[in-house]
DNA sequence: GTGCTTGCAAATCGTTTGCAATAGC
DNA sequence: GCTATTGCAAACGATTTGCAAGCAC
């Protein structure tokens, strides 16, 4: 079980590894569809019956403290989760919910630890709305 | 108190108007502070003592649906509604949790009604984090 | 009088907290 | 055995809903 891709990806990011953290941490490397917590503890709690939500939301937390995934605000009703940590928009659809990425539209990423304003930026987010291919 | 600047908004965005939606408008058009739900209703209350949170919910959902403010997004902890409806983006100092406005930086707008992949986007934020000139 | 608006109270839902049970070194 | 992690149940806080009362034309 150690030294697998997930189990790495943890100690890179200093989190000390337990099986929950792994599920979570595995989830996350193997599904790009920015989960919510919800989604992600009902994916995992067949598999795992005893998780709990409190761990899914504390595991996440950590991760997010750790630079491990990044969390998002585009969906107003709940907190979304990206595993993917390169820089990158999201596009979502206000017909079906779905998240999409997308590529930074222009050079955002310039502004990351630059001043504006005497304002020290550390985030970047984009976010796009609209309605995506599938519901037009 | 008819054909004010407040009431012409509501006019042109096709709101029809009330004493609530005036005061609340009058609080947007006033206030560029990104403020909360809550933070209009503790500034009105005491001027209109029977308005009730729920109203101060229900007028600003039917401003965004009316085009007259926008919702942001950028603080997970509660909707923030901006009465300026010129394109920019926004900054949220992580420490004081205080919102800045920036100029887009670069040129997203462009993007607003355009396709991306089949998407079509209708609405552009551009979120940045960090610690404000403020608190450094 | 009819239809829309308001506002209270209760319900809902995502998230956090307190704390006892558990697991890992 | 000590410390960190987990997970239940309860608390919390923002938002929504149901519905009765009020207002405007």
């Amino acid at each position: 079980m150690k030294s697998s891709v997930v189990y790495d990806n943890l100690i890179k990011h200093e989190v000390k590894p337990s099986v929950q953290r792994m599920a979570i941490m595995d989830y996350m490397m193997t599904h790009f569809t920015h989960p919510s917590v919800d989604e992600i503890y009902n994916a995992l709690s067949p598999k795992f019956p005893t998780l709990s939500r409190t761990t899914v939301y504390n595991t996440l937390k950590l991760f997010v403290e750790h630079g491990a995934v990044r969390m998002l605000t585009i969906d107003e009703h709940n907190a979304c989760f990206d595993g993917d940590m390169s820089l990158h928009a999201h596009f979502l659809c206000k017909k079906c919910g779905k998240i999409y990425d997308m590529p930074l539209q222009n050079h955002e990423d310039a502004l990351l630890g630059v001043q504006v304003d005497g304002n020290e930026i550390t985030e970047v987010h984009q976010y796009f709305k609209g309605i995506c291919k599938d519901c037009r």
